[in-house]
DNA sequence: ACAAAAGTGTTACGGTTACACCCATGC
DNA sequence: GCATGGGTGTAACCGTAACACTTTTGT
């Protein structure tokens, strides 16, 4: 930031308006099915009782990635997550209680690895994407935005893994990218698609829950992934 | 935001830190040659005379496009211009003076139309984009990141035209893309592309000052972009 | 034997890329 | 008449999309 005002030549910081900066989390899980957000409902006035986004305030010696790794981990009790920066949302009267801006992130989970103490702890809930009640303020706008950037990224960038176990079936894959898009997918050229780009291994092992023939698991290779030529685009 | 911290029935927003929320803009303009960028000297310490974007610290009662919009007028003296937020820096120690966190917009201007005394009065001087000097506090990230952005979105959106005048010629249109992506297209390709996608109108008019042929002016159909199928995708 | 999910290849289509010559005009 | 930038069409190529049957095994 800078500013020439009156051509001073010292510049008075002390003067300009100060405000709450907030950071809220879109926390998104997989199911095998559907695309879910990670909500709570909200203990304390104003709006207590109605349905929002994991969040807290950014504290003077933390930076905003700091502090949605602080609330992530406080909800979820995880740590060293996919997370990135959505947009930073401001309207005046956003927060009926104080002027707060709020920066959204995103984080991707697995779903089974979250604390299940936690969430009982916070009245915390998943819900599908699709199936989300209303939030509070401006969060419904958030998760859409949110929404809209997993889109994008997760169609040039391998950041679907980090929704999945470590070795997941190509069906449970294909599932969770139509979850991502709402949309469905041909299975056959999906496999011949991911297989194409040659950053995934085909383990010995297979899933043997969700069929009697049983499916064969696969495994992120990142260093494939590091080495390859030509894009990753799904 | 939102937090419940030691089940308290009502959150005290009072405990909280506050910080110093600022706008700083990438303004983009093309001079039928470059993607340049509009920068001034910074008129106050610290890095005093170091060249550095334009910004300004949010004020209570504005919206962050409320702010970028009103900097972007104060120096330029344009208004109603494209613009998009870019993402927002929050390293703690990324102003010196105090703890300051800065949302970026870049922002997209017909480089002929700006105030020249404007630009006087601010000592400001626009600069390419490949060749622009280096700038103060985290500034050269953000110019990084709004040109990725500005890439992604003028390859799906039509926003070029915008940094062009309201009549040009196809081989300014090339050449602005060519700028954006720092790569030649084929001339063929791109009329044939461009054509395709039915959106732009050919006028009678010929612009003669760079051929003795003159070529011919084209303007942007908002009314046909809105109403088109396909997707738009340079 | 049959139900239920997994696995597997080929062809048609459409968009992208590569490419070279003539045109109009001012000097 | 020539130099300069403007304008134009086609064929090869490649990635995407469409599509149906066989395999495995638990019950």
């Amino acid at each position: 930031m800078n500013q020439e005002t009156g051509h001073a030549v010292t510049y008075q910081y002390d003067a300009e308006d100060k405000v709450l900066a907030a950071v809220d989390c879109i926390i998104f899980g997989f199911d095998e099915e559907d695309l879910k957000i990670l909500l709570i409902k909200r203990g304390f006035e104003p709006e207590k009782g109605k349905w929002s986004l994991v969040g807290g305030f950014l504290k003077k010696e933390e930076t905003m990635e700091d502090a949605a790794t602080r609330i992530l981990e406080l909800y979820t009790g995880l740590d060293n997550i996919y997370m990135e920066q959505v947009a930073t949302f401001s309207e005046v009267d956003r927060d009926p209680v104080e002027r707060t801006i709020s920066t959204a992130y995103y984080a991707l989970i697995n779903i089974r690895e979250h604390s299940k103490n936690l969430i009982k702890q916070f009245s915390a809930q998943w819900f599908s994407v699709s199936n989300a009640p209303h939030l509070i303020f401006d969060h419904d706008r958030m998760v859409q935005h949110a929404l809209q950037r997993l889109r994008n990224r997760s169609a040039t960038e391998p950041i679907g893994f980090d929704l999945l176990p470590q070795k997941f079936t190509m069906r449970q894959l294909q599932k969770l990218y139509e979850a991502i898009w709402d949309a469905p997918f041909d299975k056959r050229n999906f496999i011949n698609k991911i297989n194409s780009l040659n950053i995934i291994d085909k383990l010995d092992e297979k899933d043997m829950t969700t069929s009697r023939k049983g499916s064969y698991l696969y495994q992120f290779n990142a260093e494939k992934y590091e080495k390859r030529e030509g894009k990753f685009l799904i």
